[in-house]
DNA sequence: ACAGGTTGTCAAAAATTGATAAATGCCATT
DNA sequence: AATGGCATTTATCAATTTTTGACAACCTGT
């Protein structure tokens, strides 16, 4: 899920944005200060930040430069004050955008849209798992065994797919026929076997002394993180 | 030197931007009008584009949703009217900033640098593709093989421009059908074999042993990357 | 050692998906 | 109204995947 972090003292626009945003989906987590705003984007890492400059405690083109040190994501300014030396100075300070309060929830929205869109491919570094033999990109839907690539059919890949997210934890027999073949075969144990046989058979795995999938009996399997 | 071009019919809009944007150092490429500016921005390839909506020739929305079939740069909208609809609806075309006239030219140039910093190396991904035998040219919509030209219909084009920009990754067939015959025809997976087989015809690709077009069976199709 | 349950493997049947050809219908242009 | 190009529909065959069923191996507690 989307998370955005939202920096303004002003209840009422905290308010106004935690509506408007949430009911788009997005996580929000909010800070009325600078101070804490910076702590905030520190621990929580949110896709984006959207800071009021006028804040009680540190001026907000500082909390701006402070959080350009180690926030490499999306910021949107607010500001009452339609200063064109106060935009230019935000927007170069590293501000994606600026916004002169009060502005239409419409609005707002199109400019994160637009913003997550542009960071959105730009990070488009698909989680992969690479042990020296086994590569697995998930995002492309490839698989290599050493040099060969592997062709997994769709179940073959979604199950592998799953193990790997939840990798080192292990995900129950039931879960797994749950997500993949729907909560009507939830007890067809059975298609499991066939299938991580299957998967193990490509990856040259063995039950018995497994690299990748371990059989956890009477519970579900487990991917073995990289030691 | 970073160009940039800018489609405005107001001649004094044009002089005010050239005189602000080249005492800067930018280069200027300048149209007074949408069909002009297309060709423009398909054969100079500018690092930004500057796009008054109200043009006299196309409508600027339309301008805009054509630029993004084969731009990818930054695209900063200008527009008389402060119309909360109209910015979304630029927005959510794949413009990345949206100013209303009169503005500032620090803010403009403020903006432009928020923007230039933010594409940064992520240079416009080449909108030509050409390995030697098959040549791609997305902004003037033609396609050889060898030296011959192969005509591809409207559909076609369009399915082997979206596998094109997303070349490497695999595209669903959801995707795919929902963007070029609309969410009403998400299901005909059928269509899309029919013309995914028209397109390797043409482009003298084999399935079974693609060069080009690559299956992911129950899945989509990729586009494969020059080695 | 044995019964009962679970797990892994194999192979064939059934269902789905993919590729391709050909017929039909639509629409803009002339 | 005729034409030609394109999109859609229909039909068919091939390939692959999924399901089904049968069976051996294994663990666990008695």
């Amino acid at each position: 899920m989307t998370s955005i972090l939202i920096i303004d003292d002003e209840p009422q626009i905290r308010r106004f944005l935690q509506i408007g945003l949430s009911s788009q989906g997005y996580q929000i987590f909010e800070s009325p200060n600078g101070g804490q705003g910076l702590s905030i984007a520190a621990l929580e890492v949110p896709d984006m930040i959207i800071l009021d400059l006028g804040l009680p405690d540190i001026d907000g083109q500082d909390v701006l430069k402070q959080l350009r040190e180690f926030y490499s994501g999306p910021i949107i300014v607010l500001s009452v004050r339609n200063s064109e030396n106060e935009k230019v100075t935000a927007l170069d300070s590293g501000a994606n955008d600026y916004m002169v309060k009060p502005f239409g929830i419409k609005e707002l929205l199109a400019r994160i849209r637009s913003l997550l869109r542009l960071y959105g491919d730009k990070q488009a570094i698909s989680p992969v798992f690479d042990d020296g033999n086994l590569h697995i990109d998930l995002a492309n839907r490839r698989v290599h065994v050493g040099e060969d690539e592997v062709k997994l059919s769709r179940k073959e890949f979604d199950l592998l797919r799953m193990l790997m997210t939840y990798s080192g934890r292990i995900v129950t027999q039931q879960q797994l026929l749950k997500e993949i073949w729907g909560d009507s075969h939830a007890e067809d144990s059975h298609y499991l076997r066939i299938f991580i046989g299957k998967i193990r058979t490509k990856l040259g795995d063995d039950p018995s002394n497994p690299k990748y999938i371990e059989t956890e009996p009477g519970v579900g399997y487990r991917f073995l993180p990289t030691v």
